[in-house]
DNA sequence: TGGGAAGAGAGGGCATAGGT
DNA sequence: ACCTATGCCCTCTCTTCCCA
């Protein structure tokens, strides 16, 4: 055991690095916003977004205000845009010049009126010109293109992203269609003309967009005039359906540039004169693997500036970008990057396939890291998108990454919003989402004071490790886990991020093994109430220490309570102090009392806590409603509630928990935890605002007879107990109430519509006609 | 060992309804 | 007229699995 006895009252300090950073790492998933925002879908179609509330989440919580957040894979812009926004500044980095293009694009301020007129000019340059092509006869569109110089299309196709019937094209001059090729350039030229380089900018921009309509390789659906997509960004590769969807360029342009210029008016907005280039915002053209000589060749500091780096990069060679960016290259007259400078590597040679892994990509992959971590201040976090089902990368990252003092701290599995059409086929099999995996840069010996994990520990070295945790997740959280619950948490996870790849026997049997290993179910004679066996952990078992720590006292303290039945409150906090001792930096967090840990498992009984079935029940099925939400700010507000109203209410909650866990199977949790979230916050303000009102909040109406859609949620369907005197006077100025504060309320901070709540009158005649409210389990 | 079947993969956009 | 949420639709290549 760890003693400071050096240190006043045994606390040790805090550790002695005055860093500007938080401790905490993000523990918790993101709440997707998705594809609303238009400064972030519809300005450009760069591929492998990221969703900017994950994105905006993560800078709020590592950074304050003009602290510096870094991006070397910086892809579309969506850090560049959201640290701005949020007033960081933005040092962002990326060795596509398409990249460049419409990051820039859309951070810099940009005159709109004098936008407009430059496309009212370019409209009556070409506009007419364009649409005429789909009238001229072949020979002449021929003749014309006679006039140009084609021979920045001469280049040829890389084979590893020409595929199916793309095999018949071989230069890029073969992806349009000669009235495409034509319109292009009538339009290329014009833009050229524009002299206002910011406006220019923004006008190249439009026109890269404009490419992905005006090739071969994109494919009308049958519905709809832009209804389609270009193979560029369905399969990453050139590929050229057997029909030919055509549309005249101009007319893609000025769609186009609408679209573009909304994105632009809305991130200009919210950005506001915040943006100063080299000051607040940067832009490096060039590979992450040389981020310090980039830097100092262009004056600013190379090393240690930078408080948080945030990035996606890519993984090995699933997307081809130095290749599939070609058409861009060629079209905007830019420079290709220099493929070695590149960290995918263009190959699909045998051999590597069967390594699983690219040595050269690993190589190229650790050194950025080695970078970053250059880049970072001491104390400063990086996190990392991982998405990719070969954890060869993972282990070599967290590896790599340890060499050049970053430390692997935790992992959290992030849900995107968006689901591909694999994951509506297989919602268990496909990836469901990223993995966010947070370091930070630290001297091994404050990481491991702060974090309390050996420096050369890999937390998912194996399928078997991430089993492990994944099943120590299940049993700490829900305070011993029986046989069912095991199955439907720990198999479910191991499908999801796709490491068994559909083997579920090999899951079931990883369960298996280390249920032998670690577990041990606490036998019939320490089962009270005949309540069903729940496995727990051996004692000699070490709990990751990356899960939460007050799950693990809190578990340490039931693992103890269930062997002896009874313990007093001196013997309790004996245990307590003994596992805090363990973590002594633990202790500076400011004393806490164990009654609410304990309560969520113990009765006090003659000064003695005994352990109680009942109240373990009880807390479980909250913390299912609460479990992994974003709610989590709300968990506390819950537990502190002292005031004999909390049983009714946890009643009607465990029944709408019960009903909530039935709707999950159904095809709606996407919108199922959202919707979750909703309502529990619907139900803490209710208890906050009008506990003096009420006696019990329940379910009623469909919610109560089964499975509901829960985005037919409304307010009948929420059952208030007002208390026995209240007048119906006084029930309908309190519905009124409720739904102009609560809803009203509700809706202003999770920024969810959901106005169909809204509904005080009927729900009060309903209440008129002397219905009476059941109580959930009741008469 | 060969052949066939099935699985899986860096999402995205338009149409529509219903609201403001 | 405009905004927002929701519904629905869309690919082809390559690997792995299964079975003869």
């Amino acid at each position: 055991m760890r003693t400071s006895a050096a240190q006043p009252h045994g606390l040790p300090n805090r550790h002695p690095l005055q860093t500007t950073q938080v401790d905490e790492p993000m523990r918790d998933y993101v709440q997707p916003i998705g594809r609303k925002l238009a400064r972030h879908y519809g300005f450009h179609p760069f591929p492998g977004r990221k969703d900017p509330g994950v994105v905006q989440a993560y800078i709020r919580h590592y950074t304050q205000p003009d602290q510096t957040v870094l991006d070397v894979f910086g892809g579309g812009g969506v850090t560049a845009r959201e640290a701005l926004i949020l007033r960081r500044r933005a040092i962002v980095m990326d060795i596509n010049p398409v990249a460049e293009l419409v990051t820039r694009a859309s951070v810099l301020p940009v005159d709109l009126e004098k936008l407009d007129s430059a496309f009212q000019t370019i409209a009556r340059e070409v506009a007419e010109r364009i649409l005429a092509i789909d009238e001229m006869p072949a020979a002449e569109i021929e003749r014309t293109l006679g006039e140009y110089d084609l021979s920045f299309l001469s280049g040829e196709i890389h084979t590893l992203i020409r595929r199916g019937a793309a095999r018949g094209i071989r230069h890029l001059i073969d992806l349009h269609d000669p009235r495409q090729l034509l319109g292009l350039l009538l339009l290329r030229d014009a833009i050229r003309a524009e002299a206002d380089d910011r406006i220019r900018l923004m006008l190249r921009v439009a026109f890269s967009h404009t490419l992905k309509y005006a090739t071969r390789m994109f494919k009308a659906k049958r519905t709809g005039y832009w209804a389609g997509d270009s193979s560029v960004f369905l399969h990453f590769a050139y590929v050229v359906p057997e029909t030919l969807s055509y549309k005249n360029v101009w007319l893609i342009f000025e769609h186009v540039f609408a679209n573009v210029r909304k994105g632009k008016a809305e991130a200009q907005r919210l950005i506001g004169d915040f943006y100063q280039e080299g000051e607040t915002f940067s832009f490096i053209r060039g590979s992450a693997l040389n981020l310090q000589q980039e830097l100092a060749a262009r004056g600013l500091p190379a090393n240690e500036f930078a408080d948080y780096c945030i990035t996606d990069p890519p993984y090995a060679e699933v997307i081809q970008y130095p290749l599939l960016f070609s058409i861009w290259y060629a079209w905007l007259d830019v420079e290709a990057p220099a493929l070695e400078q590149d960290l995918t590597v263009p190959t699909r040679s045998e051999s590597a396939r069967r390594e699983g892994i690219s040595e050269e990509f690993v190589r190229k992959l650790t050194a950025s890291i080695g970078a970053i971590s250059r880049a970072l201040r001491t104390g400063g976090w990086l996190t990392l998108f991982y998405q990719h089902s070969n954890l060869s990368y993972w282990k070599a990252i967290v590896e790599g990454a340890g060499e050049y003092d970053l430390r692997y701290v935790n992992l959290v599995p992030q849900p995107q919003n968006v689901k591909s059409f694999a994951q509506v086929k297989h919602p268990f099999k496909a990836i469901a989402g990223t993995l966010m995996l947070n370091l930070r840069k630290l001297p091994a010996s404050v990481h491991e004071a702060i974090y309390g994990r050996p420096e050369n520990r890999i937390l998912f070295p194996s399928l078997h490790k991430f089993a492990e945790l994944e099943l120590q997740r299940v049993i700490v959280e829900y305070l011993g886990a029986p046989t069912d619950v095991i199955a439907y948490h720990v198999i479910p996870a191991l499908l999801n991020p796709n490491l068994v790849s559909g083997k579920v026997q090999e899951a079931v049997d990883l369960i298996e093994l280390i249920r032998e290993q670690d577990l041990e179910p606490l036998g019939a004679e320490h089962v009270p109430n005949g309540e069903k066996d729940l496995w727990m952990l051996k004692p000699g078992v070490e709990i990751d220490p990356a899960l939460d720590f007050y799950d693990r006292l809190r578990y340490h303290l039931f693992a103890f309570l269930r062997r002896q039945k009874e313990a007093t409150q001196l013997e309790l906090h004996a245990t307590a102090s003994e596992m805090i001792a363990s973590e002594p930096h633990r202790m500076q967090t400011k004393l806490f009392e164990l009654a609410p840990l304990l309560s969520e498992f113990a009765e006090l009984q003659d000064g003695n806590w005994h352990y109680s079935p009942e109240a373990r029940r009880r807390a479980v099925q909250m913390r299912l409603l609460l479990a992994r939400s974003s709610a989590d700010e709300l968990r506390p507000v819950f537990f502190q509630a002292d005031t004999a109203l909390l049983p009714l209410r946890m009643q009607g909650l465990s029944e709408l928990s019960s009903r909530y866990s039935q709707a999950v199977d159904r095809p709606l949790s996407g919108e199922y935890r959202t919707l979750q979230n909703l309502l529990v916050a619907v139900l803490t303000t209710i208890r906050d605002r009008f506990s003096s009102q009420l006696t019990s909040v329940s379910a009623i109406g469909p919610l109560a007879e089964g499975i509901v859609d829960l985005r037919n949620l409304e307010l009948e369907d929420l059952s208030l107990g007002l208390i026995s005197h209240s007048s119906i006077e006084d029930a309908v100025q309190l519905e009124t109430t409720l739904a102009k504060e609560v809803f009203g309320r509700v809706f202003l901070n999770s920024g969810i519509m959901f106005t169909g709540l809204v509904r005080p009158l009927e729900h009060s005649s309903w209440l008129r006609t002397g219905n009476h409210i059941t109580l959930l389990g009741q008469e």
